[in-house]
DNA sequence: TAACAGTATGTAATAATATAACATTTATAA
DNA sequence: TTATAAATGTTATATTATTACATACTGTTA
């Protein structure tokens, strides 16, 4: 059982607030909630927020420009994400089902392409 | 057979342009090509973009900030929305498959939740 | 431990994407 | 024809994201 991946202190300061948030967080309102912990430009948050999105610890919300934790806990990678949105509280959750999942895994389009990744993203 | 609606000028330049492109466009390139046109700024180009999108017209890729014409001739609107998208060449197209479309207007996740409008994106 | 490679940091500047606010005009329909 | 909704034009500004460059830390292996 090894260490997976130890986190630099900027990723860990960033992945932390990510973590207790309750909704998605923006690139800047995190960078405003980490300013008192020297964390001071935009490049120091997008780095973070690109290496934790690339080791699966947190996800893009594409249709909002904000990031969650990843709900699930056994994630490594983010190659298959999927979300729901409420279009009016702007509530938004990682959703874990495994039948999507396959079946989006293994979906082939007409010409019988597959994917190796896939983001959906519900409204409601 | 009435017409569906009829699109305003700057609306209709927008179109024109998105529909002879080959790729996803993005909304200041739309707006350096359409200055000839009469076209100034951004908020033009934006709020032609937007009622595009409402009207079914163009959908917007989200994980690339870009723009396409609807490929499906019959959409009137972007509820249901699936795209393949080459990350290495960047070519994008609107996947039209009524089992997978079927499949995911359907879909309830384990609350019994079903939402009224999706977003899928497959990369490869 | 020295040298190296890979990763992370700090900082300034700037690019790219998108909206707010306000005044005016055009189109549609009662 | 008058009222209403939709679209336009313009300026300014907000928000999101990257480039470029210099430096420092971490882990490996010679």
């Amino acid at each position: 059982m090894q260490k997976q991946h130890s986190l630099s202190k900027n990723q860990q300061i960033i992945l932390d607030l990510i973590v207790k948030s309750s909704e998605p967080l923006k690139a800047y309102s995190i960078l405003f909630n980490v300013q008192k912990k020297g964390i001071n430009a935009p490049l120091q948050v997008y780095r973070a927020l690109d290496k934790l999105v690339e080791i699966g610890k947190i996800h893009k919300i594409e249709s909002r420009n904000a990031f969650i934790a990843c709900q699930n806990s056994s994630c490594q990678i983010s190659k298959a994400t999927a979300f729901s949105i409420c279009e009016s509280c702007e509530n938004v959750s990682e959703i874990s089902n495994s039948k999507l999942s396959k079946y989006l895994a293994n979906f082939a389009d007409e010409a019988g392409m597959k994917y190796n990744k896939y983001n959906l993203e519900f409204f409601g």
